[in-house]
DNA sequence: CATGAATGAGACTTCATTCAT
DNA sequence: TATGAATGAAGTCTCATTCAT
């Protein structure tokens, strides 16, 4: 309770490691991918020896598990509300959800993760299952649901909904999934504006969406 | 001195075998990854021994070199021919280029390439500038030209071209790396026709592009 | 707190480590050579397991260079004083300086370095600079500089010093290299006593150097 | 029997086979070491391929024993009748056999056979022994005769003969040893003419050994 | 006899994990 | 709890040797 209690800088630490781990973790398996990443580099990018690591996660590969539950399962939640509170057109919704979760996910390191998952997840059974309930049906939820107002309003063409939604969010995570492989490395030949290639791939989207006047 | 005698056992073999190797290498980088594929396992799959996988490829990564090179280098040239024969509509010709490719290429393993290129792409340098040369930059360029086709005929508005061939593309990448990873997973709660996926998020865009009567 | 507390056994252990590896790959690289010679044979016969010797030395080169270096840098420096502090003859300066070396040297595993050294040298063009500078061209600065003394004091005739002063060492290294050769094989034919031939190389080498009187 | 038969190519070849695969072996041996040289190098510097090789010899291991045994089997009943037909001082004769073995021995590949031998005697103790029987035991007798005959005419100090002996051939086999490891390496730092040193060492041991006037 | 494709034991090295301190 | 020295299974690659042609 007293913030300058001598041992509250332990404390905070103590409690802080599995945080402290798993962001180190997040970083170094993106950026090198889980088999090339090494327990002891997580370790020490976390400021811990590497026996402390193990014990918070049993396992290097309790530990990936571990990062992508804490990086993925919180975001949904935010779409949800964003979608309630939301009164004008489904379209402006639409760039609204995915400028935010841009925003939110895009610029950050947790984008990366989708690359490593993608990658793993034939190698890690049980993380498949969490994935697509956790992330993948959710967020297919979500748009869904959104595009399914867009339809009920008489703004959207009665198309398939999930295949709709399916196709809004594909720009998104291929932006995330290019930012975090390719984009990374210093190649001469492609060089994009990611926010204005997703702008593009939206709005293309949305007018083929529309029903036309 | 019969010219159709039969070629010894031996000779044939040797003849075939970096075939075969290919094709059990891709197989299983697509299948695990490049880390988590062993040497031997690509060998015996491929029916031979450890020791001979390296006497026609000197390194594992120059093994998966040579996947990349053999499976995606020629598909580009084929596409070009079709861009240059066709006489239609600008539509049907994408319309006709992503259906040739996905045939091409999304039903075989040979998909899976990219999932693997994009997970190791930073823990490999060299590979990354040979896939931008060699894959990247071509198909960037074929749907360029095939967009500003269309802008030229009058069809297309006057989008940046880039973006949009980037629009195009995207769809049928998105679909591959999706096959290869979740989608090889036995998981429940997301099913969906590829091929008609594809087509919604084609006709969408195209729509999308399309100068309004 | 308490400054003569034992350290812990760790601890210790972590210290005597490097000079551990060094004495058993000393032993081991004399008796089998460089290349017949396993890391883990080496790790094992200082009491270690395989992973503890690359924890010290980054691969089995290193391990080589190491012990090159940690046995036979220091001996020259002994040598050098030696020189610096006799005050008699040269001849008797020579006698004890060659049996000083025998006896630090010759009478230890150590001496077979060279015999290793000469072996590997062409295939490891590194040690070859590295035991030029550090051992031979000391030694025979060594050696040169107290014949040049024999010469200035009248003792020894004129002739060219370098020669001379190989000529004084080589009994000395061509025994050691004997003893750890042939001399280490169970063979019957040729048994001479060490120290009396190298007493009578010597002797002779000497006579024959004298200025007559 | 006729020259110029179609057939006398070949069956030259064949019957040359062993020799060429001998020298080939020497070379590379001597160069390399035992263990570095690979059986496939050796095959193809004799113009064979691999399986030729063991054709003729089968292992790698009796390779380097015939190479050992004939190269240096033939070597010492030249210097026998050497000894036996020489008629001035036994000073001169030393100096005319080092000098005859030098040339025939000490300027070809054949003298690095002593290096190799001496780095792997211990891990071929078959070796050891036909080593010690059929080179050091002859050239010691050798050697070992010829100091007596100079002690006999009254020429030479009554040292050990076998000492002596040992004193006076070991100039040359350092010198020999030297040419094949140190003397093959671009190090910078102790350049000697080898037979100016070879001739002061000899001469100063003469000089030592002779009867002073 | 000759070839060279194929084998597989074995070497070096790495690194996830353990455990004494 | 925290450390980091130690372990040893496992992976990549080499090369002596074999054998079908």
């Amino acid at each position: 309770m007293n913030p300058i209690s001598p041992q509250s800088q332990r404390q905070r630490r103590k409690e802080a490691r599995p945080q402290e781990l798993l962001e180190a973790a997040l970083t170094l398996f993106v950026e090198k991918g889980f088999a090339a990443t090494r327990s002891e580099e997580v370790a020490h990018a976390a400021g811990v020896s590497k026996g402390t690591l193990y014990l918070y996660y049993p396992s290097k590969e309790e530990l990936f598990k571990a990062v992508v539950r804490t990086n993925l399962s919180a975001l949904i939640a935010e779409g949800e509300e964003l979608v309630d509170r939301h009164e004008g057109s489904t379209s402006d919704l639409l760039v609204e959800l995915v400028a935010t979760w841009w925003q939110r996910l895009g610029n950050t390191p947790a984008a990366g993760i989708h690359k490593v998952v993608l990658a793993e997840v034939r190698n890690f059974p049980e993380l498949a299952q969490f994935y697509a309930d956790e992330v993948i049906v959710p967020a297919d939820r979500l748009f869904s649901r959104t595009v399914q107002r867009g339809v009920d309003r008489g703004e959207f063409r009665a198309l398939p909904v999930h295949e709709v939604a399916h196709a809004l969010m594909a720009p998104m995570i291929f932006q995330a999934l290019h930012r975090h492989s390719f984009g990374a490395c210093p190649v001469h030949g492609l060089e994009l504006d990611p926010e204005a290639t997703l702008r593009t791939q939206l709005n293309l989207l949305l007018r083929g969406l529309e029903v036309r006047p």
